[in-house]
DNA sequence: CGTAGTGTTGAGTCAAGTCAATGGTTGTGG
DNA sequence: CCACAACCATTGACTTGACTCAACACTACG
């Protein structure tokens, strides 16, 4: 399994749970692709489209977000590479959110019928891609909680924390510290809150010593105090235990 | 197909976006189960439990909740008749979240390694099952929404439609009314409010004029002007059109 | 008929929002 | 290399939607 396969962390996504049966593992990597260079801002699935490919993300990040009759937008998730973009529209008719560009991308189309063939025909790909989709519910879920039932300081710490324990496990990031390349604006939208507010968490967080803020640069100078501000807990991520890398946090 | 197999709600769900194969069907409905009564309040599935059985709701409604640090609650989405409760538990190694009854219920028990030998040999059914729980992620995003950008008013008169759709699409709930069997204060744990202020709304809703409460049950004078206030819209619940049922709505 | 769980109401408070101005950075083109 | 533009971050003054606290009313049920 080459490094630089461009399927490569998606392939080890899928058996973050149950390694797959050699051959899986090829038939994954020979999925047809095509690679497609975006930039921030941009969509890549918009609410109501029908599409026919599958993005996988190779490099950046992107979010899925949907927008109020008012105007407002609430962002619902965070994909980092390695994470299939729209297996929703892979087996529902329509997308029911809009997906846009956090960074400059590479992503991986693949043909919608070639990832439902695999499906069909190879059932350790089928429960690896319901353990996938199961865990997305689970971090929606304590979305949920964090917009529903926690104050400004504890949602954007928690927040923090579940971006940089998802990089860490998929070994994107260093140590106690990452490139958060948000936004304090999107920011706010991950979090239900406004950007002037989110601005003064920030600077009360890094008035207290909890984080330090270099450009876009996040470093936890006190990570158990983070987590305790924010209630964060891995358990709901699912990361298995015998990822060592993510046991450092 | 009798009509009274207690799997017959859990089978129809899965046939919602593409009929299955007849030895399917066979096969989900001889399922080996076992039928429990339970009352409100107590718990079907607590976070940190590694469950063996998998939970059909046959009749009554449950809810997944999570409990924060400070003890506030946050209910995450409602079960109705129909609902396989803990498919995360069938693939993943712990819950993340509780269950708790909101009313007395017939739950079906199905053994965890029943429903998966379905899924590793029936292709259509592993398919069917992607899709419900692509269905379940759809609808937890647009409570993160509802949850993160709405008003009280609109949060309520959201989860409102949304129940009741939800219900009329499975043939459970009469023309624009229904038995709504939260009390105010969990219907605040679901809109992240508090109860006092629920009540509140929902009085202000009723002198509107958008609905009548009498006990637990609620009535739609103004389904029009509800769904505008929740800025409902139906696509996120991926519901086909050609159930006519719903479309009454 | 008492008790426990809900629902209802009012008064006062506060976390977060709004509005509006200022300051910093980055990138671009002359 | 400088000037300008666009975008983002920061700050202060003020407002407000929702919360808190606390009392009281209703209903169901043993």
């Amino acid at each position: 399994m080459s490094q630089d396969h461009p399927l490569t962390l998606l392939l080890e996504q899928l058996q973050l749970h149950a390694s797959l049966p050699d051959e899986d593992r090829q038939l994954v990597l020979d999925l047809p692709y095509r690679l497609r260079r975006l930039d921030p801002g941009g969509y890549l699935v918009r609410e109501g489209d029908v599409p026919t490919h599958c993005a996988v993300l190779v490099t950046g990040y992107v979010y899925r977000q949907k927008v109020t009759g008012n105007g407002s937008r609430q962002i619902l998730a965070l994909c980092i590479p390695g994470d299939a973009v729209d297996l929703q529209n892979m087996f529902l008719k329509v997308s029911d959110h809009n997906v846009q560009l956090l960074t400059q991308c590479t992503v991986a189309d693949i043909p919608r019928e070639a990832i439902q063939h695999l499906v069909q025909t190879r059932p350790a790909i089928a429960t690896a891609i319901i353990e996938l989709t199961l865990v997305e519910a689970s971090i929606l879920r304590e979305w949920v909680v964090n917009v529903g039932r926690r104050d400004a300081r504890a949602r954007i710490a928690h927040i923090l924390c579940e971006f940089a324990v998802r990089l860490e496990a998929r070994g994107l990031a260093a140590n106690h510290g990452f490139e958060l390349p948000m936004t304090q604006e999107q920011l706010a939208d991950a979090t239900g809150l406004t950007s002037v507010h989110v601005n003064r968490v920030l600077k009360s967080l890094e008035a207290e010593g909890l984080i330090t803020r270099k450009r876009r640069q996040v470093h936890f100078d006190d990570w158990r105090a983070l987590q305790d501000v924010g209630e964060f807990s891995r358990r709901y991520l699912h990361i298995p235990d015998h990822d060592t890398l993510a046991q450092t946090y």
